[in-house]
DNA sequence: TACAAACCTGGAAACGTATCCTGGAAAGGA
DNA sequence: TCCTTTCCAGGATACGTTTCCAGGTTTGTA
């Protein structure tokens, strides 16, 4: 009989009143920290609090406060690894700060990203990050306009007007790097799959064709459309061009996977009858064989960067309501033996 | 002038009442599809709703009703591609169903995923989900042993005295399919490489010595750690030993990973020198020269199907209350390359 | 000793919604 | 015409907190 007889509710602020004898003024003055309490109230309502297994209602808390210290994250495809890691990264910040995520996944169709945003919102979260499908499609702009709450974007473009804060990777730098040392193996006609035109794939699109003009070397480019599909697609039209390219870039961790395959079917030895450059260091590029070069980026540490810079204006919400300077990232490149002298000249 | 001018806050359902010239109540049943109302009034209120932009402020509805429409996701590692899935999938029945996720990861920590149960509560959450480090973990069974939520466990073992709903792969089928398959080859001394004594790992370890024993095999078991650090260590354990097995199983994704590491690193020829199977249908099994023999599961089948398990307990809280069947998902075995007649007999 | 200041506490209002309850109006039957 | 029933609308209360306000006690200072 040592267990206290728990009601079949949870016990509120008020019972935890009852039980130490006091107000419901008091309990919550101690449970909130407030200085103006004294030392015997305090161990009072510690007490019953402990006794009764009291814990803070966060709905009741934030309806009143006007904040639910938690933020909504409206990704597109949770199960890319890139993804994964950004939220991983971002969860963490948040956690830190003592802030809940609420997830959306909208599985690649824009529309449910913009619905998921106005979901959000009506949840009551603080503030926003971003990783939609589509930052352009006219839904989601018009979500993104339509919100009042303080956002970030990751590794997106931001629309005109839409008054929100971003942090990206600059994987022009990765690009670059890695368009110099296949020209330095002596590549000239380098083919690049793309999935669209959106920030990652737009940086590294510019990063080749400028680093290649200015070296005298020939792009060609194509959009195969997004995911392992799209890669594949690519990749065998690539194939299929003559003169053929010499090598030959994957602009994305899942059109690197669906270029893969199709080399693989095609019985192409990477390295030699076509180099081979991919993004991200997932596991995929690190151990194939052979080992796969790519341009690589700390996903996790965006995520905390973007998680931070969204409790940062949290904090500050009388700061100059114009989105601050975008955080920027840098990308490298990891060469590898996918990467070799073309046979022809 | 056609904007309404709106406050610089959200109009709550007092400002549509208002505008619409009825009472707060009125508003309440319009809203809710409460039967008695008449289509004058619907139309006043669905006009006021439209123009003011309202959306309802779901932490106020949550304490009403006692019951926030959100269910707490706590996972050890979303950066881990099956469960990255799962969540996925639990998401989709989710968002049909109309819950919200709200996701914790606990980056590997047992305490943290203990921590986040409470934290959830406080959240309010009507259920929970879970697929923790450690579900034997004291705090993680004190924490979920005191609490009063339906809660479904994915692909872990129920703790005794824990009150909760299960759904798991039953991984035996697979691995019992993948040891004949090595014993088809030849092969007679095979290793397996296992993280830990949790659910997956036991059923795949229970499948693999009993098959093996049946048919005059043996087996190596190497307790690694996790991860692939810990696949990594496992392999480098097995490749020392004299007389050296021929065929190395590896139980998990990222101890695959870790596996392919240290073969590569050791120069063993995958298939002839060394049989392998991993698990989990990931990128770099299918994509691995030569490709990788691996058990698969659908994880996202595994989300759905909790998720729905939950939801459907939250809608019949009145049954009863004890935990019911599990759901068994299949596992499979997709035979490749990877696995070939073994050197010596 | 008297008065101001600081400290501590309790009561009450508010956050935005759902729902109970009451009552008026309309509709139907005698 | 009167009474009962049904339909519909409004008022009030409650959900569990935080926070403002006012009052009471103690401390410090003149």
């Amino acid at each position: 009989m040592t267990r206290s007889s728990e009601g079949s509710s949870r016990a509120g602020i008020k019972e935890v009143a009852g039980r130490a004898g006091v107000a419901i003024s008091s309990v919550s003055r101690v449970l909130s920290g407030h200085p103006d309490v004294s030392p015997a109230m305090r161990d009072a309502v510690n007490n019953a609090v402990r006794e009764l297994g009291y814990r803070p209602n966060a709905l009741a808390r934030g309806l009143r406060q006007r904040r639910s210290m938690s933020v909504g994250f409206a990704v597109s495809d949770i199960a890319n690894p890139i993804f994964a890691d950004i939220v991983k990264g971002a969860e963490r910040s948040l956690r830190d700060a003592g802030y809940s995520l609420l997830l959306t996944n909208s599985e690649g169709e824009a529309e449910l990203d913009a619905d998921n945003i106005g979901l959000l919102e009506e949840r009551q979260v603080d503030g926003l990050l971003l990783s939609p499908t589509l930052e352009e499609h006219p839904q989601v702009v018009k979500a993104l306009k339509a919100c009042r709450l303080p956002m970030v974007l990751l590794d997106r473009d931001r629309p005109d007007g839409v008054p929100a804060m971003s942090a990206y990777f600059d994987h022009r730098i990765g690009m670059r790097q890695a368009v110099e040392h296949l020209l330095d193996l002596g590549h000239r006609d380098v083919a690049l799959i793309v999935g669209g035109p959106a920030l990652p794939a737009r940086f590294r699109r510019e990063a080749i064709e400028e680093t290649l003009w200015a070296r005298g070397g020939r792009c060609l480019v194509v959009e195969g459309g997004f995911g392992v599909e799209g890669g594949y697609r690519g990749t065998m039209d690539v194939l299929a061009r003559s003169p053929r390219p010499t090598a030959l870039i994957a602009a994305g961790n899942t059109l690197m996977a669906g270029a893969l395959r199709a080399l693989h079917e095609r019985n192409i030895e990477i390295g030699t009858e076509m180099s081979f450059v991919g993004c991200d260091n997932v596991a995929i590029a690190e151990l194939h064989q052979p080992p796969i070069a790519v341009t690589y980026r700390d996903a996790g540490a965006l995520g905390e960067v973007g998680a931070r810079m969204l409790i940062h204006a949290l904090n500050n919400p009388d700061q100059s309501t114009g989105p601050t300077e975008p955080t920027v990232l840098p990308t490298g490149f990891l060469p590898r033996p996918s990467c070799g002298r073309p046979l022809r000249q």
